[in-house]
DNA sequence: GCCGTTTTCGGCCCGACTGTTTTCAGTCG
């Protein structure tokens, strides 16, 4: 949290930096250091006490801004921002977000008719104010008024399952055209980040398939439209861009457009140092092309291994990938089993024959069934009667499963002070628990943490279920020391739990990556509530492979004979 | 403001589209 609070302030300061016109590249490095620092997997207040000087080592942290963030640490403020929030009218920030506005106009449009905020910018471009300015005329004007109408029309940044849906769609369009030779999504979509801001298609063949992907159905309005690129909004709000190369480029420019942004900049600083140009046609060495068709040869002609798309986001995987060009990260074949699954036992849709032959055609060793605990009402949560008579099922369906095993299980409630909704007899009688918050998110992050550290070092707990209990566009993480978490889980066996439902996904590569330093072990769970759920678990596999993890770090990534001895240490 | 396997000074990724412009600035990817 705090060191979400350091990196809103460098942000900020770039963004006033911006406005007041300063050297572009000072409003880099405080923009860079907000992107790094909010990234980073630990808490820069534990890099501080362990010794300030270690600030300096961070990439993209120098002496000026070590100083800047001790101060925030030790004193709660930084004395620059404070000078220059006054400086600059809040509502400015507001401006300079708007689609088409930059710092330049931003700061125009104050300098000369007063405009600090959103509503006067309104009021200024209908009385064709703005038209006069030098660099404006009656389109540009026109413009921002479209832009701050269609600021609410345009839609937040939207689920990775939601985007992937939406970009299949538009790929079968595209592939419907003869003009087309290739075509494939890129940006942060191949990334697999968990919230998607714009879809990002890369198509290859003549300039002809911008005009035919313009016509695509769903498309609202055509923002921009060129030779080799177009922008386009669809009636759902969501933007998709285009980029459109000859052949002979497709690699180069599926690399330019999977970023991120700070990725290309890094190799194509390293192709630099090289005497070599990247760019989204090839590499260059003067005039002459020396690779572009595949992402390999890109990353072979500056002398790299080939980085995965998921890892691609300058925190620090350039440098790991030069000394472990081997390394592979974990991938949905390696996966042997979910671990966490509902049933119409309690709020499932499907029944447990059902959901034990869906597992098994995904060519799974094992399936843990944990439904809900009884403190669970509205989901009709298993008492100890019902979580009794459903073990004697599960035994009894294990005896006619070949190839698949169902592990007795339950997704136990945690209760307001830590303690759990299920007497520890019962417990004692599965393979697997799985305990989770579904109440109470709003306690004091202290509480909180020690709240579900409880939890984790009780004996019989596995693996502690949806951690932060992000929901995608809904629900902020609950206040809670994830290292702390970590720690617990460290010293005690027990699995975290990456829950890959796409409104979930409530860990991000930070936390995983700090979990893999650590050696705490994550499991990949669905909490599938019925059989087509089962199959998210490559939403979850794509985020742990951002969060470099291993199989070795992945619970259910274990043979079940593994698992199970693995399962019994705790106890 | 950051950074250094030619550098502690002098560079900093590279290109497309739009509107306003007679040659390019601003914004965005
Ligand atoms: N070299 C270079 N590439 C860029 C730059 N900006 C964007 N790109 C590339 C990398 C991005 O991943 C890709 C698509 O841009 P987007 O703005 O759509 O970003 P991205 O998809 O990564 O994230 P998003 O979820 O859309 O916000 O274009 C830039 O300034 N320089
Ligand atoms: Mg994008
Ligand atoms: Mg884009
Ligand atoms: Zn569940």
């Amino acid at each position: 949290m705090e060191n979400q609070k350091i990196a809103h302030i460098f942000q900020e300061i770039g963004d006033i930096l911006e406005i007041l016109g300063d050297s572009r590249f000072r409003i880099r490095s405080y923009h860079k250091a907000a992107q790094v620092i909010h990234a980073y997997p630990y808490h820069l207040r534990d890099i501080y006490e362990k010794d300030p000087k270690l600030l300096d080592d961070i990439p993209g942290i120098g002496k000026a801004l070590m100083e800047k963030i001790i101060e925030i640490l030790t004193t709660g403020d930084c004395q620059t921002y404070l000078r220059l929030v006054k400086q600059v009218k809040p509502g400015l920030l507001d401006v300079l977000r708007l689609r088409g506005i930059g710092p330049k106009k931003t700061k125009l449009f104050y300098d000369e008719l007063g405009i600090d905020s959103v509503i006067k910018l309104k009021d200024a471009a209908r009385r064709s104010l703005l038209r006069e300015l030098p660099g404006m005329g009656e389109k540009s004007e026109a413009d921002v008024l479209e832009s701050i109408e269609s600021y609410g029309r345009l839609t937040a940044r939207i689920p990775l399952h939601d985007a992937m849906i939406t970009a299949e769609g538009i790929l079968a369009y595209m592939h419907k055209s003869k003009l087309v030779k290739k075509a494939t999504y890129a940006g942060s979509l191949r990334r697999r980040r968990r919230t998607i801001g714009d879809i990002d298609i890369l198509a290859s063949g003549p300039s002809e398939i911008i005009d035919y992907f313009c016509e695509f159905p769903d498309i609202s309005y055509v923002e921009a439209k060129g030779d080799t690129k177009a922008t386009v909004i669809l009636e759902s709000g969501v933007q998709v861009d285009l980029r459109v190369v000859p052949e002979e480029s497709f690699g180069a420019a599926l690399y330019y457009f999977t970023g991120s942004k700070a990725h290309n900049i890094a190799t194509r600083k390293i192709a630099q140092k090289l005497g070599l140009k990247i760019n989204e046609y090839g590499v260059f060495k003067g005039e002459k092309s020396i690779a572009g068709t595949t992402e390999e040869e890109i990353f072979t002609t500056i002398k790299l291994p080939y980085i995965i798309p998921e890892m691609r986001e300058d925190t620090g995987e350039i440098e790991f990938m030069r000394k472990h060009p081997n390394y592979k990260t974990v991938s949905v074949a390696d996966i042997k089993g979910e671990l966490h699954s509902h049933t119409d036992w309690s709020d499932g849709d499907s029944t447990l024959e059902e959901m034990a032959a869906a597992a098994k055609a995904l060519g799974y060793e094992y399936l843990a069934i944990t439904d809900h605990s009884p403190s669970l009402k509205v989901v009709h949560g298993l008492d100890a009667n019902r979580l009794e008579a459903q073990i004697r099922e599960i035994d009894k369906l294990n005896k006619e499963l070949t190839g698949l095993t169902l592990l007795k299980g339950v997704e136990v409630d945690i209760l307001r002070d830590g303690s759990l909704d299920m007497p520890d007899d019962v417990l004692s009688q599965l393979d697997i628990v799985v305990a989770s918050v579904h109440t109470y998110f709003k306690l004091e992050e202290k509480e909180q943490t020690e709240r579900l550290i409880r939890a984790i070092r009780h004996p019989y707990v596995n693996i502690l279920g949806h951690p932060t209990g992000k929901l995608v566009g809904q629900r902020e993480a609950y206040d809670v020391d994830l290292n702390k978490l970590m720690h617990a889980a460290k010293d005690t066996g027990t699995a975290i739990e990456l829950n890959c439902n796409p409104k979930r996904l409530d860990l991000d590569a930070k936390h995983l990556r700090a979990a893999r330093d650590m050696g705490v072990l994550i499991a990949l769970d669905t909490d599938a509530h019925n059989t087509a759920h089962l199959p998210f678990v490559k939403y979850g596999v794509s985020i742990a492979r951002r969060g470099w993890l291993e199989p070795k770090n992945v619970l259910n990534t274990m043979s079940l004979p593994k698992l199970k001895k693995h399962l019994n240490l705790k106890k």
